[in-house]
DNA sequence: CTTATTTTTGAACCATCATTCATTTATGGT
DNA sequence: ACCATAAATGAATGATGGTTCAAAAATAAG
């Protein structure tokens, strides 16, 4: 018998993640990626049906990252809607600080994996989303929010607005101060939902 | 002698925005454009050098055409800097509604041309971009915007927002109304940059 | 140490298109 | 009509890179 030594998944993830930053998804090669995780090309089937569930995995890991996160945050009554709001905010900036390939990678490809109904990630995606519009739709019945908000076109809006600021950072953190960043988000958008 | 009979160039780069909007660039066919555009498949090869090419040419011209209406509202004297914001929003807005499948390639495939620095067409891009930061700079100096908005997160955020909207849209247009969609941003982003 | 079993390897395989080019077709001038 | 030239064709080519798999290596058990 022989047993599995180290934490091969992890390391061909993580070398994915920073592979697919670097080159995008589609310019990505296998036997690359195994190089970086210091395993055969072979290997990376052995831990993955094929290229496109790699990325998968990457999307799915994360947002049930944030899915969970947020549902703590949405649960605690000790807080307003308004700081639930910034609290969320804050958690998704931390995330990607920690993280920027994964900024990258997650802002370059999701719209592949969208579009191919690839996604079993979708199921934390979408949920992750519902308990976003759960925290707004809170603010608007105790009217800190604006009334006449729409809960879809703000929540798309605010993503695609973060995401692509993430992606500018990923790509070059020097331009932009992140503190900066979070800071003039919070207040547009904090403008922008306020009733009064 | 022979002349080129009708306009082949238009009708494969037309074909091309359909076909790249329905399977993404890297999925599409040169093969299945051809065909869509009524020409052979080698026939692309007389108008353009190379697939690359093609979605380059349709970012130029598309970033072109809006560099250009931005530089004849930007000089307007008649109007103030929050109503010439307001006329950008509207004009980008009314140029993806004319074509949807053009709002989708553009916000699916841009990270990938950027990426390649592919970007000769980064120029009108880029220029554009400046003639709005010139706006806020305008309104900022007025009085009219916040004096503490960060010209580069508020532009970025703002087009990441409004793109990933379109997306939104452009692929399943009975899920939101546009006119809804065009109220929603403004009224977010006008709160958010007012002064008072 | 030997054997049985599982993991790992990486070179070979092969499907997929982007691209090319020899050939055909159309046009305009004479 | 005929020729010269340019435009258009689409089957053949070739490169790329995802995926496979026979062989090798590592480990545990006896």
């Amino acid at each position: 018998m022989r047993t599995k030594e180290g934490n091969k998944e992890k390391d061909i993830l993580d070398a994915a993640i920073k592979i697919f930053a670097k080159e995008g998804f589609h310019q990505a090669k296998i036997s690359q990626i195994a190089k970086e995780a210091n395993v055969a090309t072979g290997s990376v089937y052995l831990y993955f049906k094929n290229k496109d569930s790699v990325l998968i995995k990457i999307f799915e890991e994360l947002w049930q990252k944030i899915y969970q996160e947020t549902k703590v945050i949405t649960k605690r009554t000790d807080i307003d809607p308004l700081e639930k709001f910034e609290n969320m905010l804050d958690m998704v900036f931390d995330l990607f600080i920690a993280n920027p390939s994964l900024a990258v990678v997650i802002a370059s490809e999701e719209h592949y994996l969208l579009r191919g109904k690839k996604g079993r990630f979708a199921n934390f995606y979408e949920s992750f989303l519902d308990l976003g519009e759960e925290i707004l739709k809170e603010g608007i019945k105790k009217k800190i929010f604006n009334q006449n908000l729409d809960l879809q076109i703000f929540r798309n809006f605010t993503f695609g607005g973060l995401r692509h600021l993430l992606h500018m950072w990923a790509n070059s953190p020097t331009d932009f101060s992140l503190t900066l960043m979070r800071q003039n988000v919070k207040y547009i958008l904090k403008k922008g939902i306020l009733s009064n």
